[in-house]
This record gives C-alpha cells, sequence and structure tokens, in this order.
DNA sequence: TTTATATCGGACTTTTTAAGTCGTATATAG
DNA sequence: CTATATACGACTTAAAAAGTCCGATATAAA
C-alpha cells in the first residue's frame, strides 16, 4: 500500500553512487551492483531505462559504463520514478480515458476526483525532491 | 506502485452507502454489496474492521447491519486506511526499528531521511481528507 | 583481428502481495 | 424455532513485483 518500488530505490542508489565517482570516466553495472549490493542482472534493466530517459549517459564496450547525464539537482525523483516504474497513480481510474476495464464505476465514481487531488498532491511531492536531497544523506 | 488497495477503495464506497441510508436503522452487508456491486464476503471482512476500530456500529441478528459510529466529517481517510489495510509505508524500512530483515541497508541509507519525509506528508494528506468530501461527489 | 568486458533488450521464472472465497460459529427479531 | 444477520479464521486464486537468463551488439586493448 502506497509503497515505491524497489526499481526506484536501486535506481537512487545507483545514481549516487555514480555521482560519488563522477571523477571516473565512467562506472558500470557490475561495480555499482557489487557496490551498493543489488542484483547485477536487475540492475542492468534499470540503468537502461535511465539511459532511456537520458537520465545517464551510456559507453558501451571494455572500460564502458554509466555517467549523470546532469547535474543531480536537474535530476528530480518524478523523472526517475517515470524512468523506471510506472507513473504514480493512486486508483486505477486515474488514467486520461478511463474505461470499463479500469473501474466499473468510473463514469460515476465519488472516489476519481478527492483520489485525482491526492495524487496530484503526491506527485508535486515527488516533483520537488531531487537527487541533490538523497546525495547529501548516507 | 503507490496505488491504494481495493480494500479502502471498497471501504469508502461502502460507508458512503450507509451514510446516504441514515434514515433507516442500520444497512446489511448484502444490501451493500449488491447495491454498490463488491463482493460480498471481501464486503464482510471489511465491515467488520471497520467496527473494530469503531468507525461503524454493527447490530447482529436478523434486521441487523451497520451504521456510521460518527458524523462523516470525523473520519479520517487515514483511519480508514489503518482499519481495513496496513499502515502507509513509503519503504520497507519506515518502521521504528527497522531489521535487517526489512533492509539489509538500513543502518547506513541515504533513502530513510527523505522517504521519512514524503511519507509524513502524504499521511498528512490523507488525515486531512474526510469521509464528507467524499461523500458530496458522485 | 581476436578477446575480454561492457551495454542492450526481450523472454521467462519465482516470489510476494492483494484480492477473493469458504466454512463454521454466534446473535437476534419475529 | 427459524431465517437472516454479523464474526472470524483458514484457505485459494489472481495479479504484480522482483529477480533471472540468454543471445545480441559495441568497443578498448592485447
Amino acid at each position: 500500500m502506497l509503497k515505491i518500488a524497489k526499481s526506484v530505490e536501486y535506481a537512487l542508489l545507483a545514481l549516487k553512487y555514480i555521482y560519488e565517482r563522477q571523477d571516473l570516466d565512467c562506472v558500470s553495472t557490475k561495480v555499482i551492483s557489487e557496490s551498493v549490493d543489488i542484483p547485477y542482472d536487475l540492475l542492468a534493466k534499470i540503468m537502461q531505462k535511465l539511459v532511456k530517459e537520458e537520465i545517464i549517459i551510456s559507453q558501451q564496450g571494455t572500460k564502458g559504463g554509466y555517467k549523470l547525464a546532469m547535474p543531480p539537482d536537474k535530476i528530480n525523483i518524478t523523472k526517475i520514478i517515470n524512468a523506471v516504474d510506472q507513473k504514480i497513480q493512486v486508483t486505477d481510474c486515474l488514467v486520461e480515458t478511463p474505461t470499463l476495464n479500469d473501474c466499473k464505476r468510473f463514469q460515476n465514481c465519488c472516489l476519481r476526483n478527492p483520489m485525482n487531488q491526492i495524487q496530484i498532491k503526491i506527485n508535486k511531492l515527488f516533483d520537488e525532491l531531487t537527487l541533490s536531497e538523497i546525495i547529501q544523506y548516507n
């Protein structure tokens, strides 16, 4: 209930690790997974998603790896959540055009509006939290 | 990801239904489940949890059922969430005294503090939302 | 140009959690 | 006494999340 995905946690931990090694050319999934203790295959997939959303830049081949695409204060948590997981959705009906499949009550539901208000506020919380704020703790 | 439980949705819909029939002595699970289209057995369990937390009052036996224990503006959504589901927990480590089982990084984790801040704010959102706000929509 | 080491990306399996069901006991109005 | 409620735990099923596997491509360096 209202839990963030493990993949989001892993992404944050990995991004922090990369940031702290930014003097190096790049950091590989293998090194991150061993240092931060995240399953290699799982982290590999997460890294690729972060590349797709241009949060990190990849270098393929030997001596390859990843580096941050921008400074940590430009990376908010919503960006990371949307990259490695799904968009935040407090209830199934909170899609642009809900169908009966999303919610059988969608045409006349007392929950949709209040839940949408909640969701907007939760999104705001993650919009305003950046990687910088995560990085400063250890 | 950050989705509220179906049991919370069902509880809210049921409470709204009861409120709208408050002129009656009480409303049975059977009537609610058929009217609002919620699986009977599931709703029955939810109703019992709402009784335990004294959000509704039960009347056993024939002609039995439930009625609200207090006016809707005194029932906030946190109360309902805690009654029918678990407490809101954005990450596993956000328990009073986390163990290695909750999170292997708990002793030195950069996520715990920022996530706790997020959780406090999310809790506040649900604290400030009452059943009254849900009831006014249809 | 071969080799070792990296990313890329989809398919698949396993685990966990949420949702839903069932059975039996107890209460009570008529 | 009977019909119709709630009470409550055990159980099953379905869905989602987490984790694994495999074959492909890229590239630095021997």
